[in-house]
DNA sequence: CGCTGCATTGAAGGCGGTCAAACTGCGTGG
DNA sequence: CCACGCAGTTTGACCGCCTTCAATGCAGCG
């Protein structure tokens, strides 16, 4: 049930079977949100951290006017809030964007494998710095990129991510958002995102119908997106 | 020598005197790097990590057309490159934007930590988390703000960075950045950031001359950003 | 069959980009 | 001591990307 977590790390260090049975025994209790919930609220201290074990979520802050501003995108395998153990306080709010279902590690269980489990510790940590390796990718393309270049960077980063923990099927994966929900990732309006979705379109390097988005033209993406995979830390990649 | 970094754990938990004592062995070999000097390259993979003792430095990343992005500012007692530890290779860079005195904690030594000292391992753990919860602030800032606001907010962050490690002389602190370089953690022009810097000007919110900032008028920069202090995770702040 | 939510397209306006020129402060050398 | 040069800052002009407003298209569903 926690494969997709086991996958995750595994792209990245080896995980021993002692390990996966301790991470195994720490995902209790199973839940499901349906779309549009929040599995986390900003503000809130959370004793237990959420796996994500199928399924589409956001990390989102909400400005004082209401516009919305996505920070990540997490899919199955990630942590969506390991950060919430060492930090304690929720900072933002996490939406499920699809339906997604869970499992919840107890911080209690958390703090004791920091405590007995080094090589897993690390492991963890691991986890959340990839996360910050993430936001700094984002920042560059919030920053530097143009609209077409960002959103092909993003599609470039998800189809990569999807794979490792077997969610793609060839080049195409589930993606079940409105269009106004993605463009609160580049934080640009809808009816631009739909503008800069056609543009991609157009020169045939992915389809996004029917909640399926499918890369025809990877080589295309990368390019546009000046995607180098180096910043996801899988093995394959660079090292 | 590492109070700067005391002060910076302190403000978010308790350090005990034998936990203080473990982190002062461990930073070793400090050195001093010029203005403009990388202290960190992307790609490399560093067997210690830098722990800033006084200066500012900034990680940035470089696009193909040689355009840059800065992703994160650091100040004295910030870790500028403690996420290396459990990621091994560096995913960009790390320059120093002032003279800067630092020392080095070898990954060994961050090694044993996490074997011994799971109560700072924990600490440790959480100052990577939080150069994350920045980056979220950020990405928020990038996308959903106005230029005023961001840079507004920027200033509001730092004076409440440089003051928790006593790096401020009430309200103001020595920022001895070129526009250029500011420029690029926005990612606007070096022209639009004159001008939006003008405005902040205008209403006689900060100042910003001979390389230091002084606010003058927190309360309305702190309006002008929505700045909510909670994602630095201070004591006092939230909770 | 019409309603509703979502996607698409067009039009007009403003923010932020580039190009260009002038200004300032400071260090250096005549 | 002054003139010059250089690095950095400021301002103006013009243009293009992205915004908002508005209308239309489209599919699913009661």
């Amino acid at each position: 049930m926690i494969e997709p977590l086991i996958l995750n790390l595994q792209a990245r260090d080896s995980v021993s079977a002692r390990e996966a049975e301790v991470l195994r025994s720490m995902i209790v209790r199973e839940h499901r949100f349906v779309v549009g919930e929040d599995m986390v609220t900003e503000g809130s201290r959370p004793s237990y951290s959420t796996l994500l074990l199928d399924g589409i979520a956001a990390r989102y802050k909400v400005l004082e006017d209401g516009r919305r501003q996505i920070t990540a995108l997490h899919v199955a395998g990630d942590f969506v809030d390991l950060h919430a153990f060492p930090l304690k306080t929720m900072d933002h709010s996490i939406v499920a964007l699809s339906a997604c279902h869970v499992g919840f590690a107890d911080h209690g269980d958390l703090k004791r494998v920091t405590e007995t489990e080094p090589h897993l510790t690390r492991l963890l940590w691991l986890l959340t710095v990839i996360d910050g390796a993430i936001h700094r990718e984002w920042i560059v393309a919030m920053g530097r990129r143009s609209k077409k270049s960002h959103m092909a960077h993003l599609f470039c980063e998800l189809l990569m991510r999807l794979q490792v923990v077997g969610k793609t099927n060839n080049n195409s994966f589930s993606f079940p958002l409105t269009q106004a929900e993605l463009a609160d990732v580049p934080g640009i309006s809808l009816v631009h995102l739909s503008k800069t979705l056609r543009l991609l379109r157009d020169e045939k390097a992915l389809d996004w119908v029917s909640r399926t988005v499918t890369i025809h033209d990877w080589r295309e993406l990368v390019r546009l997106a000046e995607f180098e995979p180096n910043y996801l830390n899988y093995y394959t990649e660079s090292r």
